[in-house]
DNA sequence: AGCTAAACATGATAAAAATCAATTTTCTTT
DNA sequence: AAAGAAAATTGATTTTTATCATGTTTAGCT
């Protein structure tokens, strides 16, 4: 899909951690730095292993970040949604992308060119300054992953994964997981690296447990504070 | 044990963070608002869940880094060793530690405080970029551990336990994993989330398959390569 | 609406992992 | 060097997880 612009002063993001931390004069040269694209459902922003080249910003829509594994076993790394940072992992020695991005639903996203990136890093060094403590919270977040990924079963696992799908898209009027059409079983296996045939059982005992309804792949959660008291040790 | 002090400039650390990014002017201000204190084996240098203010550079010595896990399924996070930050974790929006920090030999640690740290973040801004970027390669080598944890079975899990201890504490002439005598099966175990059981029944069967020769809780790696081979995909 | 393909569900079986108990070896202390 | 304590080893058993095959439902398409 083809880009087009909107300037920083008319971005409806208020989340966007540029905006959060420059001034409006250096968002006009901001301005004239960054590309806005579009992205089509299920086109892809970047793929793991290329060259990382340029830094995101998500201003609208969602975006699934994955990351392969062995045979079929692809990881889901994280969503990120409207004001998100994406493409920050590129910022590594390796000089590459250790993940994919690809669309879930139409997402209008920001580009920076890594060059110019590390221009305003020097401009701004409040930037700087924040963007290192965002990282140390992703730090923190993935480091309790691989706690969890240790200490679940599956049973647990798969709460988590739906844990993680409320927090991200939230529950609309009827508690069913917003955007749920676009997550399958297998997604929700990916999320917790298990398969889809080991969510779609786990989630029959749920259905028992009278702690979810499912139809199709909507997933209607009845008793979240269950879910919850699953993963809480 | 008591603190007492050493100037950077006179300091034999090559590794260390600060150094490589402060001019000689700036590291003089340094050395005023800098601590160095020494641990003895098992003292702790900071505690999980204690009130994150300080941050620090190990100079010499070897700092295990935990992570409370539930029941006795604690995590080894990852050595610390001469050059390595230390509490960086710290820098997330919960303002505490989360993980524990013990000294496993005798230790020298430089400390600083959060708030000094962040006026030297102010006044060099080029720290705050390498920082950052450190922090990149942490989230990306966690992302890779996630991973591991989600795709390796019990066998590949120890193996790379052995090849993360080779990695950091290296092999003597003999091929034996230095400083092994102060890791057991337990430590092995937390490394990658399994119970000192299985770890011992693995490196059994690596024993009877000729990858190792075990004296005690001495590891001699017979075949580094065969144990590489066990965790590629 | 009806057809087709994909996704989901369920049950049976095989494999792997977790748990427990008993024994041997190693380490520590005297 | 001997005794006691701690750690490591080994084997047996139970539980959990992975895999496969089959049937059903759902979603997309003409």
């Amino acid at each position: 899909m083809g880009r087009f612009q909107i300037s920083c002063s008319d971005c409806l993001n208020e989340k966007c951690f540029i905006r959060q931390n420059c001034s409006d004069e250096v968002l006009k040269d901001v301005d004239a730095n960054k590309f806005l694209n579009r992205y089509a459902k299920s086109q892809h922003v970047f793929y793991e292993d290329n060259e990382a080249d340029s830094i995101f910003f998500v201003q609208k829509g969602s975006v699934k970040v994955t990351k392969n594994g062995a045979f079929d076993k692809d990881q889901i790394v994280r969503f990120s949604l409207g004001g998100d940072i994406l493409g920050h992992r590129g910022f590594s020695s390796s000089g590459v992308y250790p993940v994919s991005a690809q669309a879930i639903m139409d997402s209008v996203v920001c580009q920076f060119s890594k060059d110019y990136f590390f221009q305003l890093l020097n401009k701004v060094p409040q930037l700087s300054i924040n963007l290192m403590l965002f990282y140390a919270n992703e730090l923190n977040r993935e480091e309790a992953k691989s706690r969890d990924m240790i200490l679940f079963n599956v049973r647990e696992k798969v709460a988590k994964a739906l844990l993680i799908l409320i927090e991200r898209f939230g529950l609309n009027e009827q508690d069913i997981i917003r955007d749920m059409e676009l997550l399958n079983r297998q997604d929700i296996a990916e999320c917790v690296g298990l398969t889809s045939n080991q969510v779609t059982k786990v989630l029959g005992e749920f259905r028992k447990d009278k702690l979810i309804e499912t139809k199709g792949k909507k997933i209607k959660i009845l008793k979240k504070e269950d879910l919850e008291e699953i993963v809480s040790y």
